[in-house]
DNA sequence: CCATTGACATACGCGCCGTATGCGAACACT
DNA sequence: AGTGTTCGCATACGGCGCGTATGTCAATGG
């Protein structure tokens, strides 16, 4: 059947494509990954890259939206499995901490992509993290239980201290013994938004 | 007297040049700054760029020092006119949201930043501000006020909401309007540290 | 006063990005 | 089926920017 062999095998190019940008840029950082290695790697050569992502930038994109989009699916089948939607946000923090702590995710998502894409709120195809985070949010606070604050704010900050705590624990000399304490810190944290405290 | 003109001189060509990288790295951001462009500006060349900072990057770190120690000094100043402690913390989180929404800092500091020079954790002159936020919280556990928490996890957690905040805010389509609603919610986040809330 | 150090300028090579051009296979149309 | 066209991708080219090696001149010190 198939659309059409053409669309199909342009498809299985850029997922090669991206999936060498991933290896390439989680180990060597955007800056020092080589587009001629990087394609070559993928059995191409730079001209597909520019056809399917117009330059560097946009590679780097594709990359950070499939792995945000692997971030938000897996937040959400944690937040969905807890008892509360309260426990369901402290759950989805806790798995963006442990998320973060993947040199993967940290390198590219949190290091790489603000500084060369910009801040991640006007990332094409919204951050689809922090859109999880704020219907949470919004939920909660519709229910009462979160104080009424800014939902985008309270979500980006929530978002913010999750990362932030997973590159604290990652720097950390000891990280096994430090992500307790960043957990334990975030929930801190994150009990600041409730409405009735305790 | 002078303990020596060579020495003296040298000096003022650092200057010179890390006055010339801020600019240029605030504009174009670090990747974009042509160090030719940039030494031109400060009337010297490469030469003295490499005879001084090494590379680039040894370069980007001096500015970062620079503004990193200029952030701490000013949190400092405001924190010792709150009348508590705590609203010192608080204070100094605002300050931080504030300082953060200078494009130059933005850029350079938080963006360009980690992402060349790794986490902040381990620059070397290890991050002044975290220092600055890590022993007001330590002096608030060790009176009661806040949970105890690790001072250094707390520390860089509040830090990171602050500069997430004002990445938020700077982010926003009025920002205006969003900076109340950023420190909002970063002040009911760090109430959550508090031992006894309300 | 001269030898030496050292701060900075100049010259060179290499790698890498972006674009313009070329080729061959899949589509469309008859 | 045959042919003209499209288009995905490879190849070729130009330019810029970084890092290093080399040169130069002023400041030190004996």
């Amino acid at each position: 059947m198939a659309v059409g062999r053409r669309a199909e095998k342009m498809e299985e190019t850029r997922a090669r494509l991206v999936a060498a940008a991933r290896r390439a840029f989680a180990e060597k950082g955007y800056a020092e990954a080589s587009m001629d290695d990087l394609t070559a790697a993928a059995g191409l050569t730079r001209g597909a890259l520019y056809h399917n992502f117009g330059d560097k930038r946009g590679l780097l994109a594709a990359v950070v939206q499939q792995i945000d989009a692997e971030m938000a699916a897996r937040a959400q089948a944690i937040a969905a499995r807890a008892a509360t939607p309260w426990e369901g946000l402290l759950a989805e923090g806790v798995a963006y901490i442990e998320m973060a702590l993947e040199p993967e995710v940290q390198r590219i998502v949190l290091l790489d992509g603000p500084a060369v894409l910009g801040d991640p709120a006007q990332w094409p195809s919204q951050n689809a993290c922090l859109e999880t985070t704020r219907r949470t949010v919004e939920g909660l606070i519709a229910d009462g239980v979160l104080k009424p604050v800014d939902p985008a704010a309270a979500a980006w900050l929530i978002n913010g201290a999750a990362l932030n705590a997973a590159l604290w624990t990652a720097a950390s000399s000891s990280p096994e013994r430090a992500l307790p304490k960043a957990i334990e810190a975030f929930r801190c944290l994150a009990q600041g938004l409730l409405a009735k405290p305790g």
